[in-house]
RNA sequence: GGAGAGGUCGCAUAGUUGGUCUAGUGCGCGCGACUCGAAAUCGCGUAUGCCGCAAGGCAUCGAGGGUUCGAAUCCCUCCCUCUCCGCCA
């Protein structure tokens, strides 16, 4: 949620992130609301004053002739509250100065490229036949058990999968490893290790709703008979840890990564990358979550990118960083940034990182506070970012280091992991 | 699944014949005194939101509704948590 005193303070600033947007919210609307509102606010706290000082004084005649004075100004008041709340809650984050504006993801930005697209003197093969050929992925008997969307992963792509999470979390709890990276990527912020969390996969509606993230409702699968969602990635649950918090800065940032299975039902991109395992009901993924001060947040997210395109570097993917434009960015986001990882089978850069800022928006839904030094409250700031979808990273492994035979070089610093250094059938 | 208990200001608790309770006490925390320093002790302070330049006012004792001149205290609905039994990885 926005906080309404930019609102009051600026609306043009935010009717224009509206339509950059593409949200349709009556702003001018929600300004008249809000001044209704504390009219009515004012004119009942007179009649309570009114009727608490009748009260106290046990002034019986002064207070029934007061009685049911207010009702209905108190039932005014409710309906412009709900209808207030209803739109302040439809009004998206307002973009960062530095967001392009533009009305899809035509209109991204690519900031910079890493690494360059191998060349193969034969035609490369897609992720699926690799992987079917060499028994890592069968997709044919998933369909039969579970419907389509959703696959089996089998034998090296196992280990392979949890290589990728022991290579994120030893980076991600190690702070000289951290600071290493902050030096490189010259930013100044804290190397605090991350927490490592295994966090619950299923979430209550209210917090669903405090997240910004449970809309689309029909991207959630929803468990009726416990009125519960199943989790579209670690941030649903990792955002609320400090519900209701306030926390001290010197507790800043909080740093936390999780490794868990993501559920999304994919409405409305039926027909959409249905081959292989690039789009997934159900997909593994490590992610990073940080509460920070207002004033770290945005070092804090080029921070976390920072951390994804080491981990590419480490895996030696080429790829490139997107800024995400206006139109393209997820209402909670004040400033997305995407990895896109070169795909020879498709021969595109494809998704698989994002970092999103959220500002305060979600903090001020799920009351993460912050007690400053100086003894003031604000706020935090929610970074969340990708540290690996695994599925789709095993994807750009097996068409990145395909070889003419069929087999796939395991890129080196996962081949220490997992002991071997070639995939074959 | 069965039975019961309960949700109060960071934590723990007091408050259940309705008014002197927005709320006491302990702990924690902050400042100060004492001390060479510390512990201990003592003193003061310590929720959030909204309106207001301020003085101050209003709201909030899980949420919503009701009774009453007046509710943390009574009634109703809902939500949540805990305990015991059963079942179970």
């Amino acid at each position: 949620m926005l906080d309404i005193k930019i609102l009051r303070d600026d609306p043009e600033k935010v009717k224009l992130a509206c339509k950059n947007k593409n949200a349709d919210v009556d702003i001018d609307r929600v300004l008249t609301l809000d001044s209704e509102r504390r009219r009515l606010r004012g004119e009942i706290d007179e009649l309570n004053q009114e009727r608490k000082k009748a009260a106290q004084a046990k002034d019986i005649e002064e207070g029934k002739r007061l009685k049911g004075y207010g009702s209905e100004l108190e039932a005014q008041l409710n309906a412009i509250e709900t209808e207030f709340t209803t739109l302040m809650l439809s009004i998206p984050n307002l973009p960062s100065d530095d967001t392009p504006v533009g009305k899809d993801e035509a209109e991204n930005v690519v900031l910079r490229n890493w690494g360059e697209p191998p060349e193969f003197d034969f035609v490369p093969k897609d992720h699926l036949t690799i992987g079917s050929a060499l028994g890592l992925i069968d997709s044919e008997k998933a369909v039969q058990v579970s419907g389509v969307r959703f696959t089996y992963l089998k034998g090296a792509a196992v280990l392979l999968q949890y290589a990728l999470a022991q290579l994120a979390f030893s980076v991600l709890t190690d702070q000289d490893e951290l600071q290493a990276i902050i030096k490189k990527a010259k930013l100044s912020v804290s190397a605090k290790p991350f927490t490592p969390v295994a966090p619950p996969l299923m979430i209550r509606p209210d917090v669903f709703q405090k997240m910004a993230r449970l809309e689309p409702k029909e991207e959630r699968y929803y468990i009726p008979s416990d009125d519960a969602f199943l989790i579209g990635s670690a941030e649903h649950t990792l955002g609320p840890l400090h519900m209701g918090e306030t926390l001290k800065e010197a507790e800043l940032p909080a740093r936390y990564v999780a490794f868990t299975p993501a559920f999304r039902r994919e409405a409305g991109s039926y027909g959409k990358d249905t081959k292989g395992i690039l789009r997934l009901h159900q997909f593994d993924k490590v992610e990073m979550e940080s509460f920070s001060t207002p004033d770290n947040g945005l070092a804090e997210q080029d921070f976390f990118v920072a951390l994804q395109e080491h981990f590419m570097q480490t895996l030696d993917l080429p790829y490139q960083v997107v800024m995400t434009c206006t139109g393209d960015q997820g209402d909670p986001d004040a400033r997305h940034l995407d990895i896109e990882t070169w795909m020879p089978g498709q021969g595109k850069y494809r998704e698989t990182h994002s970092a999103d800022y959220m500002t305060d928006y979600q903090a001020r839904r799920l009351n993460t506070k912050v007690k400053r030094a100086d003894g003031s409250l604000s706020f935090v700031h929610m970074n969340d970012a990708t540290a690996f979808a695994v599925g789709r990273t095993l994807i750009a492994i097996l068409e990145n280091y395909q070889n003419a035979d069929g087999s796939v070089t395991v890129p080196e610093a996962l081949a220490e992991l997992v002991g071997f250094g070639l995939l074959t059938a």
